[in-house]
DNA sequence: GAACCTAACTTAACACTGTTAAGTAACGGA
DNA sequence: TCCGTTACTTAACAGTGTTAAGTTAGGTTC
């Protein structure tokens, strides 16, 4: 452990202190109202030390979401050891939701803004690990639900399931997020919202 | 029709000139990437001309999102005049997709984008007509479903149904927005998400 | 131990944004 | 003919992400 580790972990440790000053300022915020001169404000670097240790704006916004994937399949823990397939897919609902209203700015950049094509090469996740991706975990619970024979006749493609499960988990987030200020729509409570949602999809889906 | 007529009629439209020019470019490329000055230089205008005529980008933008708000209600024409209602749900569902997939850059600001609370005093659309009203014909099939018996014991609100059914429409939409260029998830073509929806809608929610 | 080099910055600047202040030309009304 | 309003333009401001050109501290090498 030479100067070279030395080094090596300060230069990390700058790094931590960008992305956490980046990652409160965008959660309070929203990306769009944050700057970079504020970011290296909070820290006391100039704007420009940032620039060393990330290419640009939107590279530390891709590392803060994939830490922010990483933070959501940790949501389900606990919900994987659940024994009926369907409980453990409401609860999944569930935690889901939770997920999306407690961190609105992170869930905007997450799902409800387009971002280029990522190469994959540089992906930090494992890709369909149920602990590490929230996809692959509502999969698993599909596809077990379908082998065990607690859906209806011909729906049989995991993926259309799991994608539509997660589509309409995601439409009430997302119009919460989106549209919470609007009084055009007499709205109902988000909770009220969230179960009728998971009513709708069990009582869609099951026999 | 003096000259004061004429005037009033030339500002109409420059108005409508640089309102055309706005919604083409939003449209092809998003509120974000468009500039003011873009906009001016297709109709052959300085910049500052377009503030004489909207308080601010914002304001151009909101007007647009009134008309395409229009428009989607246009878009349910003649469905109204399906006899059977849960056919009628059915096929709103459809022309709701149809229009956001045809209009994705509009459909990300009418409801994709976080809007500052609007004042319903200076609101174009009539409210709760269902010509109108996306939401209000929306919440007129609903009704008439929970009234002839159409939908499930204890399913009796109906703008919380009302409000569930579109979030699960506009779930599937807006992740194809969001997220089409993502290859993380082995994506089912948009066709047959957007009619599993429908089918998991209708069998949640029907007897 | 002196010279050198590189990593990790800072300062200054660029090109761009939405927006505004100040000026101007045309035109209708008195 | 003068005046004042309308509908603009030009020039500028404050702010953005980003980069080019220094600068300084520390480790490496002769």
């Amino acid at each position: 452990m030479g100067p070279r580790e030395r080094r090596e972990r300060e230069r990390e440790e700058v790094r931590t202190r960008i992305l956490d000053a980046a990652r409160e300022l965008f959660a309070n915020e929203g990306f769009e109202a944050v700057t970079m001169r504020r970011i290296a404000d909070r820290i006391e670097y100039s704007p420009t030390a940032i620039y060393f240790h990330f290419r640009d704006k939107e590279a530390l916004l891709k590392e803060l979401c994939d830490n922010d994937f990483g933070a959501l399949a940790h949501q389900f823990e606990g919900i994987a050891q659940i024994p009926d397939t369907i409980e453990r897919l409401r609860r999944t609902g569930y935690a889901y939701a939770q997920f999306g209203i407690e961190h609105p700015n992170h869930y905007r950049l997450m799902f409800m803004t387009p971002h280029p094509p990522i190469d994959p090469a540089e992906q930090e996740l494992e890709k369909g690990n149920p602990e590490e991706d929230a996809y692959a975990f509502l999969r698993v619970i599909v596809t077990e639900a379908i082998a065990t024979g607690r859906f209806r006749d011909g729906l049989g493609d995991a993926d259309l399931l799991a994608q539509t499960i997660w589509a309409a988990m995601h439409g009430v987030i997302s119009l919460q997020i989106a549209k919470c200020n609007d009084d055009w729509v007499d709205w109902r409570p988000l909770e009220a919202r969230t179960k009728a949602m998971v009513d709708m999809i069990v009582d869609g889906l099951t026999r």
